[in-house]
DNA sequence: GAGGATATGATAATCATTATCACATCGACC
DNA sequence: GGTCGATGTGATAATGATTATCATATCCTC
């Protein structure tokens, strides 16, 4: 059911006195429909230019607020915007230092058991309380390669 | 020999026919001081406003460019700099989400290996030339914790 | 369906970063 | 050691992305 996503998103923001309206409907539809995170930019294009800038800019800051959408920080200095954790599931990123595009990727779930032993086991070493672990690939992606 | 960073970034600049001025200088050493990457306000405090924003940005740009320094985004949204791995040693970052400082980390060998392994596995499956990687932990340092 | 709340979109304001430009400094060559 | 062409510097202006403002529109509740 592909509404659950938006029901869950719904009840999230009603919690918080939010309504979930047509714009911020089309930017989380947007976002699940695409295999990584979006600049402010291409949020526009995709949404076929219905959100103007000054509301997406607006939306998705509200929507980051209700932990519905996580933020990225990228390599080329681009913000970009994905459906939090809760919603999408963990996973990690893989940029091409070419084209700059980003794909979210999952590790197998031995290695994100792997992965999560080695953050516990640095975290003690530092006396961090750890909450999230991010792992960010960079490399060439397949299209770039020739 | 402390001087051997600062003869390893002098090679690298002369090797693109730039200078290792005073300003460039102060801010290598800056970086080599602190144990993590530094916004360019931090750089303005730590080099006691020697060097005025404007030749901050300009510098901390060439120095970039010149792989001496490389650029982190953090999740406050903030730019950071900081020696570039083949200056530092391979390491990866530790955020703490209260007072947002960010502190480098090294893992052990054993596990720098492990994560090796991994993020070779995922480039196989995803079709992408690995360059590099990077862990981010996020969580709460000591200090905040009180 | 009236009223108080939240949302919207156009526009103006802000903030970090970058470009400009006149002047200073360096280094090579004579 | 003085001259010249190149690179570096710092103050200021310009840019560009993001945020704030505000009048209007839409939604919910009673």
């Amino acid at each position: 059911m592909a509404d659950l996503l938006h029901n869950k998103v719904e009840q999230r923001l009603r919690s918080k006195g939010m309504r979930y309206t047509s714009n911020r409907r089309q930017l989380v539809s947007a976002l699940e429909d695409t295999s990584g995170p979006l600049t402010v930019d291409q949020l526009y294009q995709v949404t076929e230019q219905r959100v103007p800038f000054s509301s997406i800019y607006r939306e998705v800051r509200a929507l980051f607020q209700a932990e519905v959408l996580s933020l990225i920080h990228c390599t080329d200095r681009s913000n970009r915007f994905e459906l939090a954790e809760w919603l999408s599931g963990h996973h990690h990123h893989m940029v091409c230092v070419q084209c700059m595009a980003i794909s979210d990727v999952a590790l197998s779930p031995t290695g994100e058991r792997q992965l999560a032993e080695l953050v516990k086991r640095t975290a003690t070493d530092t006396g961090y309380a750890v909450t999230e672990h991010t792992l960010e690939i960079e490399g060439v992606c397949p299209d770039c390669q020739t």
